[in-house]
DNA sequence: ACGAAACTCAGTATACCGTTCGGAGTTAAC
DNA sequence: GTTAACTCCGAACGGTATACTGAGTTTCGT
């Protein structure tokens, strides 16, 4: 039943391979190939050359393969990024597992959740795959949730302040992303090698504020900035507009406003 | 100086033509179209079709016009993506002028935020282009950071909040995107006529929580949620993952959260 | 008034993309 | 041993963005 080749929706097709459900038979030749190579051909392609040239083309040309070869493995495009959305969440540390009180924990979830998009950005460009969750999203999920054990939250709200730290995280990521068609700027080693160094982060930081730093001079060169005095007054404050505020600043006082309720609730 | 056509960088193309620096000569026959009918036609299909959709070949063919005849107006896609984002920011309500204070012209901004990224979901889609700011998104964040006029913050804080907000409502809003490849469902006027209704996002909330349903009921065939629970806690009390928690939870505890910081800083 | 420069526009070509189809070869089940 | 199921892949279909070429049109400079 659900045989994730022939189910009918694509959603349906997703979900049953990416939790597993596998009824294939077990005539023919044996497979060259197993859905986690194909995974991890993916990521690298995406990590490497930049969201945009992932194609099926690209990941069967790395893997020594024919493109149509592919289909015996995965449905389609969409269910191949529903797989490496979940993939890359397997090597992370699991919410509850962070030292200190829920507002630490909470702080190490968002720091994590942080370098793992900059170290990823492809997962904020994918189709609408980040809605189907895989088992590694869930665990996830299911961690984070248990962080505010203890504090007085209801399940609902629970929920709610994950997604918003969820929310703000991929938001801010989004608006701080490198050309979405560059290839990524550190190009490190390959995504399974999940233990990367604060420097590449720092790299990719770096690569971002030189194509800030471009836009504004060209920016400068056809704006007559007195039309626009608030802006121009934080701007000679030192604030750059679209870029350098850091992520920090959002979060504490996310964190604080959550701190909030908690203090409400246990009240 | 500046030709948008041929100016060097991609960047600057977009940035000449958002700005309006057009240097071409007065021969030849008169143009058929105008810059502004292109995107406005661009914006419609995006809403029609779905933002997969766009493509210059369906702004073509809707404007009754060989595909090549828009290369004469616009660079390539990724400029006429740009124009259309700062085109939909024409409309909307300068922040400053909602009234009452920081904190209810704050909750407008956002409110008004979300309802445009409801409206016109392909906002959210498109590529590297909202990194390219237009005269209207300028203007935007100018009168954005005059809700902070009084408030103790300093100039790189104002810009941090608004960046902040911003990103909570984009990544929300990703996170609850309907399917991207689908159309809108609402399928309502042209962009153009601004001012819809309350309805037209009642109607898209709605079906989206339908796709919600359906989802989950796959995915409870699918996984045993004894694996999972502080999940099922949150689930069995009614809460929705990835799907229901209201936007304005997270809105109110990042206003919380940014309102002590302005206490602080008045004191 | 008129030639020529400048411009618009469309058809065509190239190089990708995802996906489907059909056939050739291989293996396990009956 | 036959057959059905399976893997793999070349080729093709319809789609995309973009480049190039050429034909036709308008207006400037004379």
């Amino acid at each position: 039943m659900t045989d994730p080749l022939t189910a009918s929706t694509p959603l349906e097709r997703a979900l049953a391979l990416l939790w597993g459900r596998d009824t294939r038979g077990s005539r023919g030749p044996a497979r060259g190939l197993t859905l986690d190579r194909i995974v991890e051909a993916a990521i690298e392609v995406a990590e490497r050359e930049g969201p945009a040239a992932m194609s099926l083309r690209r990941v069967a040309a790395r893997l020594g393969v024919g493109v149509a070869s592919l289909y015996t493995y995965v449905p389609g495009r969409a269910e191949l990024e529903a797989l490496m959305l979940d993939a890359v969440a397997i090597g992370r540390t699991l919410p509850h597992e962070w030292p200190g009180d829920w507002r630490a924990k909470l702080t190490a979830l968002a720091h994590d959740d942080w370098r793992e998009i900059r170290r990823h950005p492809w997962v904020l460009e994918l189709g609408t795959a980040e809605q189907v969750p895989g088992p590694n999203m869930l665990r996830w999920l299911d961690s984070a949730l248990r962080i505010f054990d203890g504090t007085g939250l209801s399940e609902p709200e629970k929920l709610s302040a994950i997604e918003t730290v969820d929310a703000y995280v991929r938001g801010l990521g989004r608006l701080r992303r490198p050309g979405a068609d560059r290839p990524a700027s550190g190009a490190g080693p390959t995504a399974a090698s999940g233990t990367a160094t604060e420097a590449a982060t720092e790299a990719a930081a770096e690569s971002e504020s030189e194509d800030t730093r471009e836009r504004d001079q060209v920016l400068g060169r056809l704006v007559d900035f007195d039309d626009y005095p608030a802006l121009s007054r934080a701007l000679a404050a030192g604030g750059t507009p679209y870029s350098g505020a850091p992520f920090e600043f959002g979060l504490e006082r996310l964190l604080d406003g959550i701190e909030q309720l908690v203090l409400r609730r246990s009240a």
